[in-house]
Parts: C-alpha cells; sequence; structure tokens
DNA sequence: CTGTGAGTTGAAGTGCACTTCAACTCAAGG
DNA sequence: CCTTGAGTTGAAGTGCACTTCAACTCACAG
C-alpha cells in the first residue's frame, strides 16, 4: 500500500471519474504532485478533500463556494479532524434551510393536493400578489429557484 | 378583468419571465391561442399550469418528467382540482425521498463534525469500498448525483 | 394617425459541471 | 525490448434551463 495515489486510484476509492478529477484540479479544488513523466500522484489526504467536495455538492453548494472553502483550510500543515469538522459545520445551515424548505413545500403541498388547488393568486406555495418582476432579473421569485441546477 | 392574459400579464403573475415561458411553450409545457397579429392569449387556467410547473422544479423534476405529467392531463376538458391534487400527489414519494436524503445527510454530517473524519473509508457518509466504478457511468457513487444540477 | 411600449421570431449565447476526443507519452509485466 | 493499459493535454462537445439579440410587427392611448 503505497501512500501516493495515481488518477485511477482516486477515481475509484472516490468514486469519481478520472475527468472530473482532472476537471476539479484545474478549478483549484484539489492538487497532486507529479511524477518524472509528468503523471499525477495524489496524496492520501487527497482523498478527504474530494470526500469534502461531493458532500458539499450533496448540501447544494456550487464548485466555486466549495473551492473558497477549501481554500481556508490551512496549507502550511495537512488539515486536522476539526478543520474539516470545521468546514462541514459551516454547511449545516445551508442543509437545515434546504430540509426547511423541502418540508414547508411538502406540507403546503399536502394541502394543495387537498383543496387541489395550485393557485397562483391563495395557494401558500405561490406567490402572494402581482407587485413583482422589475426587481432585476431573478429577484422577482416567491418560490425559491430550484437550488438544484448543477450536474 | 378580461380571461385571457398577454405573456406579459402571465410573466407578472406567475413570476416567470416571458422568455422562460416561450421556452415553456416550446417544451410542450404550456399553451396560448393567438390573436389576429399572432401575439400570445394565455387562458387563465395556464396560471396554473405554471405554477405546478415551479412547484415541480421545486421538487427536483426535470422540465422533461413535468412535461410528460402535464401530458397525462386530460386535454378534452379543464383539469379539475382533483386532476391537479393526483399530479402533486404523484410527486409527494420524490419529496419524501429528497427529504429522507438530505436529512441523513445532515446526521451523518453532524456525526462527522463530532470526529471531524470524512474518511472515505470509514465514515458512513461515503462509498462502502473499492468494489466500484466499471458499473457504467454514473453508476459507480453512493453519495446520490447533486439532483441539483439544473438552472 | 402616430408614437411607444409590448410582443414576435430564430439563432446564438450563458453558466455549470462535466465528458469526449485525438494525438500522444508513461509505466510495468512478460 | 515490446506491448498494453493507464495517463497526459487542450479543445470541443453535452445537457439543462434559460437569456439575449437583432430585426421586425402589434396594440392602443392620445
Amino acid at each position: 500500500m503505497q501512500d501516493l495515489l495515481t488518477i485511477g486510484d482516486l477515481s475509484v476509492r472516490s468514486g469519481v471519474a478520472p475527468s472530473a478529477l482532472r476537471y476539479y484540479e484545474r478549478l483549484g479544488l484539489i492538487r497532486a504532485d507529479r511524477t518524472g513523466g509528468n503523471q499525477r500522484r495524489y496524496a492520501r489526504s487527497e482523498l478527504r478533500r474530494v470526500a469534502f467536495i461531493r458532500i458539499s455538492q450533496q448540501v447544494g453548494v456550487s464548485l466555486d463556494e466549495i473551492r473558497a472553502a477549501l481554500d481556508s483550510l490551512p496549507d502550511a500543515r495537512t488539515p486536522s479532524p476539526q478543520d474539516w469538522a470545521g468546514l462541514s459545520a459551516s454547511w449545516r445551515g445551508r442543509l437545515d434551510e434546504r430540509i426547511r424548505l423541502l418540508t414547508k413545500l411538502r406540507d403546503d403541498l399536502d394541502g394543495c393536493i387537498g383543496c387541489g388547488c395550485l393557485s397562483l393568486q391563495h395557494c401558500t406555495l405561490s406567490n402572494p400578489g402581482d407587485a413583482l418582476a422589475g426587481e432585476g432579473p431573478g429577484a422577482r421569485l416567491m418560490l425559491a429557484r430550484p437550488a438544484e441546477s448543477p450536474a
């Protein structure tokens, strides 16, 4: 068990395609040493970074924000468990908010299933009036935009 | 209060940009009558369709699947409250699943915050081993892909 | 009748997160 | 040494959900 991983090793162990790993490197999310022949060799600690990236994506964070978060790690030493715990904790609020919104949507949907309304004028799900629009692009939605987007 | 809406009316009342409404029409999600001068005029019932579309996106459903769902509505008559209730109910399971996954992620994250692990080998968040990959593209992830992707 | 804001079209552009491709080099077992 | 699978690169392509643009027409208040 050598302590440096090839891109194939990291791909298999993380479940992330080699092309995605190279993409993450271009964005500055992970890093690799190079062999004399210019091949990537990853420290085992990169596994943790990749794990953090995938988990963060689950939470609904963009790669750009993930990069910012990872940049806050100390670069002098290998991040400690506490470092990782801190980063993970910082997503906690977002996750709570996502769960809260989705749960509200479910409850509202249950109410609407009862009445069959789906009315944009009256249903609690929707837009509380017409006095929207004209607040710049994307600023006029009541329902949060599908945070879903990527991938 | 006339019973037909211009695209601007529908946009303001639904909170969806005119360009998006035209896009929805191209995809067959909504429909419009035309004036003699070729301008769109929407029946008020289209408001409900747009509401359903936005709600469905919140649930994490793609426009293509939403189209399929809408296609199941009776086209002879204006959909009844029950028709809408049925469609909404069909998303209920997906919403439950999304909430379940996110809640599990939160709990796991809490556990990991405690130990600071984020280990791909041991953490309950991740990949239960290396025996993945080679099951076709995208089939090797433990964590569901970020259903998030679009918009 | 006219000016103006609202509407029309198809084609192209955007942003994100990747994937695919071609042409090439590396690493390691037999 | 040679073959073969794994790795390298930059550029281009993909899919989704839209937005933007240019060039044009409509609808309606005055």
